[in-house]
DNA sequence: CGGGCCATTTGATCCAGATCAAAGAGCAAC
DNA sequence: GTTGCTCTTTGATCTGGATCAAATGGCCCG
């Protein structure tokens, strides 16, 4: 896939125009950012930025997925935040990154310098509301998962995890469908607290229990939802409609 | 402890003017809240607001402690965060509230009525500008504990947390200094995602070696920073001054 | 087609922290 | 004081997931 993003690309026609912190920036407002914005590509397996470096720009992802993560010194290491696009990198008024920033696939970012873009959020409410409205989004999530760390087992984490794949691609009316492990097995454990021996014995539980098929190592089909969200530990609702 | 709290009191006299929602308000928004306001307190232990509940007001913790937690069907609970005054309580653009939250000792709130704070929020830039700065803040947080629950093993996550009440009950220039639980050894458990026997076990165990000292169950004393910060798993640095 | 390099699976064993159980310890009410 | 709480400590045992160790299976590349 080779996406080409023109450095003079429109904004009006951008994918993430409706999601991002542009969301609800009027065209005078977009005209503003797009005249701070350029565009930059990172390969998968790349970082994008490390833990205390200085930020230069603030970005927001267009295509592609990047992992947040923290490694204590001897290695253990801790997925916070899958980054998908429209998700933003930076905070203002922070010199530095708190975490590390790696794509995982290749990557196109939306930059805006540091200091123009700190002005703008300053002047324009539109994007602090956005941005607001967004970081208590993640914040939600973020604590959603501090549950599924610190109190879920082994087998739930994974159900949990399989589930929100399943909800962010699943297509509405199509019953039958494959889905895409977007990360390998240690990315996987990295993001639940395991280890990737665990992720792999469950998931073999779970093909051997007849709740998922694999087709290939990252392909795989739910044969029962309801089977599925009973194992993730989550209250009943399920939001299956019947 | 006694405080009482006027219906008509002035913001400008608030202990939290300069932290909360209002810090970046000038007089005339200040104004603005002021005329939707109203306090409430809550005794130690009773909850302010269930999960799924409709969130009629929205509130600023103005003295007090509160928690929020998630317990899953089986009981198994999970603290997310604990609420201390300036931290705000509800989210603009959901009727619901996703988390308990309860009083961990008498809570007083500074409350807003759902629909002019919303309202407010949309209309005062200085208001969702500082909620952004209070949500990333409180995300990065949220994010450090994803990398304890995740990673880090009993006696690092005690440690750290042991670390965290020192930090925040530090008075500068002041060299010895008893500190205060804030939480009992369940409370500590749910926060630190562990069980309580682990709780007593590796307290006493940082008894044994030293590292603190217990005048009562609530009150310690730390006798060597440097043992304490070494255990909690994180980078050097410490933050300490030589 | 065969070799090398990964990612993954599977097996064997270990151990940190959970669980089950019981004994202190502080403190309010009578 | 003593009765009855609740909170905490300590002991004994169990177990889910980690760790250590080998296969297995693609897949790229020459």
């Amino acid at each position: 896939m080779t996406l080409v993003f023109n450095e003079r690309e429109k904004c009006g026609s951008c994918p993430i125009r409706h999601r991002a912190i542009c969301a609800r920036c009027d065209e005078d407002e977009l005209a503003l950012l797009e005249g701070i914005k350029s565009y930059a590509t990172i390969e998968a397996g790349q970082p994008i930025i490390w833990r205390g470096d200085e930020l230069t720009h603030f970005a927001s992802i267009v295509a592609g997925t990047a992992s947040l993560t923290r490694t204590l010194e001897d290695g253990r290491t801790q997925m916070v935040g899958l980054l998908l696009p429209s998700d933003f990198i930076g905070r203002p008024g922070r010199e530095t990154v708190d975490f590390d920033v790696v794509a995982i696939s290749d990557v196109t970012l939306c930059q805006f310098r540091r200091e123009p873009f700190e002005k703008l959020v300053e002047e324009v409410p539109h994007i602090s509301h956005r941005m607001m409205e967004m970081a208590l989004d993640e914040l939600n999530a973020a604590r959603e998962w501090m549950v599924l760390l610190g109190r879920k087992t082994a087998r739930e984490k994974i159900a949990t995890f399989l589930e929100m794949v399943v909800r962010r691609e699943s297509v509405p009316f199509m019953k039958t469908q494959n889905y895409r492990l977007p990360l390998t097995r240690e990315e996987i454990a990295d993001f639940l607290g395991l280890t990737l021996e665990t992720i792999s014995r469950q998931l073999s539980a779970l093909k051997k229990a007849g709740v998922v098929e694999f087709s290939d190592r990252r392909t795989f089909h739910v044969n029962d939802i309801g089977a599925l969200h009973n194992a993730s530990g989550d209250d009943a609702d399920g939001g299956v409609i019947i």
